[in-house]
DNA sequence: ATAGCTGTGTGACCTACATCACATTCGAAA
DNA sequence: TTTCGAATGTGATGTAGGTCACACAGCTAT
């Protein structure tokens, strides 16, 4: 299946839009390849559009000042990713994003998704529905944080991306888990 | 300044509506009061609408199998507050919403929200633009959370809502930064 | 093949915070 | 004004997880 038809059953899901619709939709998207290791958004630049994951695995991450990294989000096929603080606000990034594995993505920028959204009724629809998605994850993810020791967030990580455990070197899962990564190879080891 | 006004102030922050309407937006929103300690969502129970805080002060908040609360959102005057992956879902609450001070809420019924979003695109606008706002902060304190010790927390906490301090027992300040009330007694006493 | 880098395991030790127990203060109801 | 419960302070002690240090395995590039 191409980027084109991956998009359109993506977004299917939420609302029905006509085909010319679509295309026209869709033309306001750009195809971009990237290597593992690859940095699609950098820390304290700005940042001017949102990508869909078609294929790869890419990361959003935070680095404090003692360089340590905290991951956001593990972004799969499917999913979007950005750093949607800076983008909404339109200030430089706070966080990074870049490609764990070779990646596919289609980027949407800014301003044409606002566009989108105000010529297209059903698109603001979506868009409003797939941040409604991503506010209640986010929501359920801090309980997590706040209430399940490591042991626990890590095999309600595994549950829910079980291909995480063999695509993500573990001291990225470490990072998303908010623990070091010895921490986290003692959890899998000594019982 | 009445209910009706602060929500037209708060919407026109986001989209400009004509009074007309306007008046049909707001008649879907119904006028509540509710006494300190009253409930207004009951975990376990079906959501059936989002409220808007006019007055007062109110908590969302989960409760674990050990009987330990963790407090999501302080809802104050002009902020919206549900369990908004009850309602959103059509699922059962897992967290519930209750008043720390007597409270004036407007509340607006799901399938409402839905109806007006429909009717009117630049309602769609301002529900997206609102989830978009709360994403973005559930994403801050995510980060914050994995990042900063109690101390640092409880700082960020007092420096973007001074009320607090006064206004919400310590005890409840604790359960919102994800800490025990000893260790925040602690942390503001022997410094 | 060798060098070098990235990822992972593991021991020793440290620390932030939790838990438990009890004392104290304060506000609201009787 | 007394009483009672909710909120808070504080000491003693326990523990999950952090940090540091070092070992070693497996790629990748020369």
């Amino acid at each position: 299946m191409d980027a084109k038809a991956i998009l359109r059953e993506h977004i299917t899901k939420t609302i029905s839009i006509p085909d010319d619709q679509f295309d026209h939709v869709f033309s306001h998207f750009k195809l971009q390849s990237y290597k593992k290791g690859q940095t699609v958004i950098t820390e304290g630049t700005f940042v001017h559009a949102e990508y869909f994951v078609i294929d790869g695995c890419l990361k959003s991450f935070f680095i404090n000042d003692n360089l340590k990294m905290f991951i956001l989000q593990f972004a799969m096929p499917t999913w979007w990713v950005s750093d949607y603080s800076a983008l909404y606000s339109g200030n430089k990034a706070t966080i990074s994003v870049d490609c764990i594995t070779d990646a596919t993505v289609l980027s949407l920028a800014n301003e044409d998704r606002e566009k989108l959204c105000k010529e297209f009724h059903a698109v603001e629809h979506f868009f409003r529905w797939r941040t409604n998605k991503g506010y209640v994850a986010s929501q359920k993810r801090l309980l997590s944080l706040m209430n399940n020791d490591a042991r626990h967030r890590y095999e309600e990580l595994l549950n829910l991306y079980p291909q995480l455990y063999n695509l993500v070197p573990k001291h990225l899962i470490a990072a998303y888990l908010g623990i070091s990564r010895e921490t986290l190879s003692r959890l899998y080891n000594n019982s």
